[in-house]
DNA sequence: TACAAATGTTACCATGTGGTAAAATTACAC
DNA sequence: GTGTAATTTTACCACATGGTAACATTTGTA
């Protein structure tokens, strides 16, 4: 954008001091991700962000003038990331099975190596997602209606049960980002402090074990 | 305890005002989770929630001396409810596959009969059960212990596929969990503005079949 | 060096909210 | 009816927190 205009008006303005202003909206953004996971919208307070990015919290309005619009920032990122990994074609695999897999497997993945961003998905959600909803509707949505109706076309030549798509993605959702969101349970359950990545590979495993022979794909 | 007391001291007193007591804590106490769950305990005002039970917050705190008194009641009664299906050695039936599918189709109708509850829970488990772990710890854990070696013995029988407990269970709490929790996102997917009774039939009904027939049991 | 934009600091404020204290009212048991 | 405990109302308050305004400082560029 700014190149476009050389020679022209506004040349090389915005860019002076964008190294510092990067740095520090990356590093406040890392940290409220963070921080909204662990106490949610409501329970996050601006200050408390600030603080562990290092500072004021008149000077973190300043990169972000509002809670809100930081917190936006936060889903966005997430629920790009999300989206990415939701698109049942672009996975790698010439047959319903690896591909299927291979979703399984980015999916849970993605709980191992941001658990907090999941977290801050799932509060947003269940409090009715009031500033993603108009988001899922436009970007989830498609996506999700394309998979289905691979799925469909899977189940019209033989490959598949006849099931219904719809509940078989829910069923995925729900079951891989639980090793993210629920992990304090799981972590109870399994006695352990931390989940580690043998953990995350049980979990896959099992899954995709699970769901493949539950819906007749040979694997 | 009244009774114990016949003819001594104390008789018949603490009975005096108990109809209307028992009457405002249940009208309390219902609200507290419709709103808990929409807004999370930091987003809950205990003013909005007295205003929704008809009262006002100081007549509410002369019921409930505390947000957190109120939040932990709350929380003890859906733990209470949720513990109760999660026996699976409670579950009608003779054969694993039954008693797996009563489980899973119980689990369901929780999730149908008390949404606001599933989803206070989940909030209080995303941001860490800092008032539910111990419960949790002392509770749920030993249940899950005895469900998971009921289901080794089935193993041990060659009576299904070996696969790890745990993970079944982790699955099946989420993925009927979500049907609460995520009803929101599922809602926008499934184009409807409310999830009826046979969303939920489905829901159960695609459940069992995956997961029964992927454990390799026989129905 | 000078200047203008970018960055950071100081001081402050309005509001919402959890909780307390005490007085007023209600209603049951006798 | 009357006294006593249960209930409700009135009046407050301390505190956390999101946000604003103005001033100070730094820094890249001409």
């Amino acid at each position: 954008m700014t190149q476009d205009l050389i020679g022209k008006v506004e040349v090389e303005r915005p860019r002076r001091r964008s190294r510092v202003r990067e740095a520090h909206e990356a590093k406040i953004l890392s940290v409220a991700e963070d921080i909204f996971a662990q106490f949610g919208y409501n329970g996050t307070s601006i200050e408390s962000i600030a603080e562990r990015a290092g500072m004021s919290k008149q000077n973190m309005l300043y990169y972000f003038p509002s809670k809100e619009v930081l917190y936006l920032r936060v889903l966005a990122s997430i629920l790009d990331l999300w989206l990415e990994k939701m698109v049942l074609l672009d996975q790698d695999g010439d047959d319903p099975a690896t591909m299927l897999e291979n979703y399984i497997r980015g999916k849970i993945e993605l709980s191992r190596t941001h658990p907090n961003g999941s977290k801050v998905f799932a509060n947003e959600i269940i409090n009715g997602a009031p500033y993603l909803k108009n988001h899922l509707q436009s970007q989830l949505v498609p996506i999700l209606d394309a998979d289905v109706n691979l799925v469909r076309s899977w189940i019209a030549d033989g490959k598949m049960d006849p099931i219904d798509p719809y509940h078989l993605f829910f069923v995925i959702w729900s079951s891989t980002q639980t090793y993210a969101d629920f992990s304090t349970q799981i972590q109870l359950s399994l006695k352990k402090d931390q989940l580690d990545v043998e953990d995350f590979k049980g979990a896959s495993d099992f899954l995709t074990h699970m769901v493949l022979k539950g819906i007749g794909l040979k694997t």
